[in-house]
RNA sequence: GGGGGGAUGUCCGAGUGGUUAAAGGAGACGGGCUGUAAACCCGUUGGCUCUGCCUACGCAGGUUCGAAUCCUGCUCCCCCCA
């Protein structure tokens, strides 16, 4: 395992210049890949033109970070850059107000366009954590999307009722009752049209995005184009073994997310889900010879030197040791500053609820479950007097610490 | 435009005048246990100046000693008809 963390996405040599052993290789872990045969074409045309395939993945800035289930497609990207292709890169500004309804059984909360600006600035820049800067051709899609009505029309006519409200996620909200805006049947075609605008020859996805990926095909056939490949990829599940890895069910790791918090979160994951990660995120099973915690804690290290360093992971793994297998104090605590006369008798829930962000009452219930700690040992008052906390660490739960500085 | 149904805590969901801060479940948090932040067991889960007080069952008002529960108006959602 390199520092890059990508030797898996390197392709083998047979592949290079061999349609056939390119589609082959490139399928190897995919779930579904449409038509069939329809890749190896792509490849063998790409060859005979000697172009570059365009490959295209549209992202929706509708949350700050990229999490870990998302890298799995942008590793099939990778892999498609490796040989030499093209990428397209699609930030869709436009269909994240919109909102895709794939998947859903709510309408997504509508993000404000500051929202979908700001993690739109970042988004290219988390991708390129796994995807090479080269061969990548980043897009907003508002560059077409925002279009006259007359355009518009012309592309809505091209899909029927039926097809949006036929799939399952859509017709099972229809059925309960649950609200299903005219915006959301029109999610699907406007993220088909990108295809359109973009002239792509293959499209990568999540399994979710099924419908998506085959009427961009429609689409393109409909605006006389040749019809791209649509290549699925499986879904990564969260840290709760259960769900799929989703910010809104707040079971996903962050690619920017602190080198601790990545290695924590991986540690939590259910030994279950292990050999799912490996294969999706490392590209082969763990080592037989390590026992579950060394194989979750391998793939922990792996995770936090690829998304940031070697140290990082090393540090990572040494925090995680000290304050969560053996309980110890953390190497580095933040300070909190608290002001106060130092005989002055200061309340406790006050403090625990400026220092970590929690009601008062919810301090009140911590302390009496013994959840509050100072300098290691359970405390039960209420009320202390300012001089001494001076100087001590207060903790709250196994993993919330501060040095109180009285001012 | 007409008719019918609905809106409950983070989420799902019970509750149709009186120990209801609101059953049950999920999630979350805390404790125990553990190789783990898993599993399992236990506890907690509106706020606060905390043996009490305040706020809360879409919004506004009303009836009543007393309402999430009854009445009126409004907003929003679902279904059927047009």
């Amino acid at each position: 395992m390199s520092a890059s963390g990508n030797d898996q996405h390197t392709p083998p040599a047979e592949a290079i210049g061999n349609p056939a052993a390119a589609a082959a290789w490139l399928e190897r872990n995919v779930v579904e890949s449409l038509p069939s045969g329809g890749l190896k074409r792509k490849l063998e045309q790409s060859v005979a033109e000697s172009r570059p395939l365009r490959v295209k993945l549209g992202i929706d800035p509708t949350a700050p970070d990229i999490h870990l289930g998302f890298t799995v497609v942008l590793g099939k990207l990778r892999e498609f850059q490796e040989l030499g292709h093209q990428v397209v890169l699609i930030i869709g500004d436009w269909t994240a107000r919109v909102g895709d309804p794939s998947g859903r059984s709510a309408t997504r909360p509508q993000l404000s366009i500051e929202e979908i600006n700001a993690n739109a600035e970042t988004f290219a820049d988390q991708a390129l954590k796994v995807l090479r800067s080269d061969r990548l051709e980043v897009r907003r899609n508002g560059e077409w999307l925002d279009m006259p009505l007359d355009e518009l029309f012309g592309i809505l006519r091209t899909t029927t009722v039926a097809q949006v409200t036929e799939r399952e996620d859509i017709a099972n909200r229809l059925r309960s009752g649950t609200p299903v805006s005219l915006l959301e049947l029109l999610y699907p075609v406007l993220q088909a049209y990108d295809s359109v605008a973009v002239e792509a020859d293959v499209e990568l996805g999540g399994t979710d995005q099924h419908f998506n990926l085959l009427l961009g095909r429609d689409l393109q056939r409909a605006f006389g184009q040749q019809e791209q490949v649509a290549i699925e990829l499986p879904i990564l599940t969260g840290t709760d073994g259960e769900r799929k890895m989703s910010k809104s069910l707040g079971n996903y790791i962050g690619i920017t997310e602190a080198p601790a918090d990545i290695y924590g979160k991986t540690m939590r994951v259910p030994d279950s889900a292990l050999d799912e990660w490996y294969g999706l995120l490392v590209g082969n099973p763990p080592s037989e010879v390590l026992t579950p915690r060394d194989a979750k804690r391998q793939l922990a290290r792996e995770l936090v030197t690829r998304f940031h360093s070697e140290t990082a992971a090393a540090e990572a793994e040494s925090h995680f040791d000290r304050v969560i297998v053996r309980g110890e104090m953390p190497e580095e605590i933040e300070e909190g500053h608290i002001a106060s006369d130092s005989e002055a008798t200061v309340h406790l829930p006050a403090v625990l609820s400026e220092l970590f962000g929690i009601s008062r009452s919810e301090a009140r219930r911590s302390i009496s479950a013994g959840g509050v700690k100072l300098d290691g040992a359970p405390v039960a008052e209420l009320d202390l007097v300012a001089r001494e906390l001076d100087g001590k660490v207060l903790q709250l739960g196994p993993r919330r610490h501060r040095r109180i500085i009285v001012d």
